[in-house]
DNA sequence: AAGACTTACAACCGCCATCGC
DNA sequence: AGCGATGGCGGTTGTAAGTCT
């Protein structure tokens, strides 16, 4: 019998006890690779790993075989195009991942995220950073993000922005305009004058900002 | 040389949507 | 219609490898 999670109410996915976790062995990826080669995934991935005669999560070798070892995945570097792809898609729709992805051949979901997260991302922000200190850079419209997923209310993770609770920066993080432009000319952040270092910090952490800064760069 | 720090990416977690009973 | 099982997804974490001091 499943033990149902504490805190939620939900029934694993499997017996976590009895399952190994962490990096696949070569036999693993052997024996997963085999039995999909020969019967396909059945369109029962839980029940999977045990046909498989492999001790592993369903999910588990859902996401391996379509992340690792599925045929035609690309595992290399990406390219110029395919950066310039994934940060114009994600100007338009956000972290859409998996529609991101099958735009991209051969790179699944993971793989993009990932390579946002620590190259396109990065270069994101040290790219604004250098707008700020450099030359006035008008503000492009607000992000445009149909995302359904956003518009539920989701518990466990940071996707749900919070209101920022200081209230002089209100204004200036929900506005339909975002930050206007005359803010932008201060280009010695003169206009932060009057804040306390606990609302700038508050701000420079907010998901907001990370948003409005993206957005920037990639109209750039 | 070695410990600290950073980077890149595989893997996991938890949520929501969908489907079948 | 209601419920449980499963799939799919995005966010987050863990860790190996690389780099720095």
């Amino acid at each position: 019998m499943l033990v149902r999670g504490v805190e939620d109410g939900r029934a694993p996915c499997c017996d976590k006890a009895n399952v190994k976790r962490g990096p696949w062995s070569l036999e693993e990826d052997t024996a997963l690779k085999r039995y999909i080669e020969e019967n396909g995934s059945g369109g029962n991935w839980i029940a999977l790993p045990k046909k498989a005669g492999i001790r592993r999560c369903g999910k588990s070798c859902r996401l391996r075989w379509l992340n690792y070892l599925r045929p035609n995945i690309k595992h290399g570097c990406f390219t110029e195009e395919e950066d310039d792809l994934i940060c114009s898609l994600y100007k338009k729709i956000g972290s859409r991942w998996s529609a991101i992805a099958s735009k991209l051949p051969g790179r699944t979901d993971n793989h993009v995220k990932n390579h946002w997260n620590t190259k396109l991302k990065k270069r994101v922000m040290e790219e604004q950073a250098s707008l700020f200190n450099t030359s006035y850079k008008p503000l492009p419209p607000p992000l445009e993000i149909s995302q359904p997923r956003l518009q539920t209310v989701r518990s466990s993770t940071s996707i749900n922005c919070q209101p920022i609770s200081t209230p002089s920066w209100p204004e200036l993080l929900s506005s339909d305009e975002g930050l206007n432009a005359s803010m932008w000319n201060e280009a010695d952040f003169g206009f932060l004058s009057g804040f306390d270092f606990e609302s700038i910090t508050d701000l420079l952490n907010s998901p907001r900002f990370e948003a409005v800064i993206t957005s920037m760069w990639i109209d750039a």
